[in-house]
DNA sequence: TACAATTGAATTGCACACAATATGAATAAT
DNA sequence: ATTATTCATATTGTGTGCAATTCAATTGTA
């Protein structure tokens, strides 16, 4: 018998894939820190301007919906986001809960500087783009269930 | 002509790998959670534990490389795992400038509570082990890639 | 042996992330 | 119309993460 314990086998790290998606995320934001750097942006806020730049004007709720972030986690970001004068967040007329966030000009203007991102983390990771989309549909098919299983 | 702008497909949100597993990750806490808090444990806490269950009396900075985490992050989190009565911090008499992290017997007996954890997460991916082993896999050698671009 | 360079932790400061709570606005129920 | 409930956002508190700095201990080198 060359094991001890195989019991203890799901309670190993490396067999862990949560661990793999913890430090591969990790992996990523360090990857991107350098290229984000240079747009002044952190990797939660490059996802809420990617949000924006996809539609704009959206209450903060849809922003959250999107990311699968709560306004705890948004509010201060999205602050942070107009003081650097790349959105506003004005309140709605219609709907006064709502806050709606707009990008300003210069918000719109980043859009372009951020179009090298994508290519330098593509090499980064040194894959082909059908290997890195076939990845990411496991993975969303997983974080699908997975968010399934916390809804109830 | 279907799209309108075919270079803003690498920008938008749904076909980034990276938010793929920024997302899943956070999926995969929220599963987590409630099993943790039974053990008094937050996730990083918890693989802390993983780490020194597999081996006991660590310095920091081994646990710190094999998590991904460097001291500032886990210079506190021991400090919280030690006011919980799991761990002991002492430095050590070889190297002063080593902290060496043992299990207290608390430590040690929390294993056998946490042996419901793995299997608890795998009944939420709904997932076999198989698919979930293929998947690690992949991000590990993903993540391995990713850390030596940042390397250079 | 001196003494510069390196190493391991700790500290500080900033930015998430989320639970719990609060607040004001909108909607539903009576 | 009044009240209760729900809804969208904001606030507070705790716990990561990481860059940058500090400090003491160790190692390398002349």
């Amino acid at each position: 018998m060359a094991r001890k314990h195989a019991t203890d086998s799901p309670l190993l790290l490396g067999n862990q894939l949560c661990f793999a998606i913890y430090s591969t995320a990790h992996a990523f934001n360090r990857v991107y820190k350098p290229l984000l750097d240079k747009l002044g942006l952190t990797y939660p806020q490059y996802l809420v301007m990617l949000v924006l730049w996809e539609r704009d004007g959206e209450p903060v709720k849809s922003i959250g919906e999107r990311l699968f972030l709560d306004s705890g986690t948004l509010t201060p970001l999205l602050k942070r986001l107009e003081a650097a004068g790349l959105i506003n967040r004005t309140r709605s007329t219609e709907d006064e809960r709502q806050v709606l966030i707009a990008l300003t000009p210069q918000g719109q203007a980043l859009r372009e500087k951020a179009r090298a991102v994508p290519q330098a983390i593509l090499a980064a990771s040194a894959c082909s783009v059908t290997e890195l989309s076939a990845i990411k549909n496991e993975l969303v098919a997983l974080r699908d269930r997975l968010n399934a299983a916390v809804g109830e």
